[in-house]
DNA sequence: TCTGGAATTAGACTGATTTTAATTGTTACA
DNA sequence: TGTAACAATTAAAATCAGTCTAATTCCAGA
């Protein structure tokens, strides 16, 4: 992805783009892909470059909160950022810690109960868990 | 919940019934609830009881690969066990933790994609994430 | 150029969960 | 019934993702 859309997406999302923010930022839409704070943490030193780790857990936090990414909470151990923000569900694999995107058109949710009062509806997250065959 | 349906869940579950495992079982079948962790500890020493910190997390790790509770991950920071078995989804407030079960009925999915090659379903979770109107 | 606020940083800290290594129960069979 | 073998429990240490602190660096605008 260009630097220059890179800059124009953070700006748009009322983003600074700093240095840091525009390496992180690099890595995350390379591609559509689910990672880590660390994996983050790991690509983004590979280059030479330096980002604390401080640096990427407030960026990533930053880019949640402007819907940039999305957080995903399937694992207890840590938490995923998924640079898809198309509307998708996920698939995971709790034995290899694979995670993949399903496309929201495949599947339909008939009707969603009433909210409780003085709430919000944030999102819905569908996930279906899956194991590797072999293992119990 | 008596004494002898506890051991006798146990038991169908191929779980040994220990002194332990029965005081935390109590706790978790008073009611449908989530607990988290530490929550279990609390709620199973109160009762002058002593049960350690290992063996609350042991269990509860038996408990849910036995099929006696769920594991509910919608928190970052820390698991939930569900003792309400029967299929249903959740709703989660971040602001106030506080987690509710929805019927399974109340949401109706229509189709589930093809699972990829060598891999079996363990289940699927539906969780509406809301917030407090009051906050960002 | 100067200044205040925003961003970044290293490193200490936190808190949930896991591991270790030792002890205590439990079971089954001689 | 005694006891060997194994399962469960334990306190304490260790781990590890994520957060916080306090100091430094970076800018944007006057």
């Amino acid at each position: 992805m260009e630097k220059q859309s890179i800059i124009d997406m953070l700006e748009d999302h009322d983003i600074q783009p700093t240095q840091q923010r525009i390496e992180i930022a690099q890595i995350l839409f390379a591609q559509d892909q689910h990672l880590s704070a660390e994996q983050v943490l790991n690509a983004v030193n590979q280059l030479g470059a330096t980002v604390s780790k401080a640096t990427v857990y407030n960026t990533l936090g930053l880019f949640a909160d402007k819907g940039l990414v999305r957080q995903v909470i399937v694992d207890p151990s840590r938490v995923f950022y998924d640079s898809n923000t198309s509307e998708h569900h996920h698939l995971y694999n709790s034995d290899t810690g694979m995670l993949m995107d399903i496309d929201a058109r495949q599947i339909s949710i008939q009707h969603l109960p009433e909210l409780p009062e003085g709430v919000v509806a944030e999102g819905v997250d569908v996930i279906i868990r899956v194991r590797s065959q072999a293992s119990a």
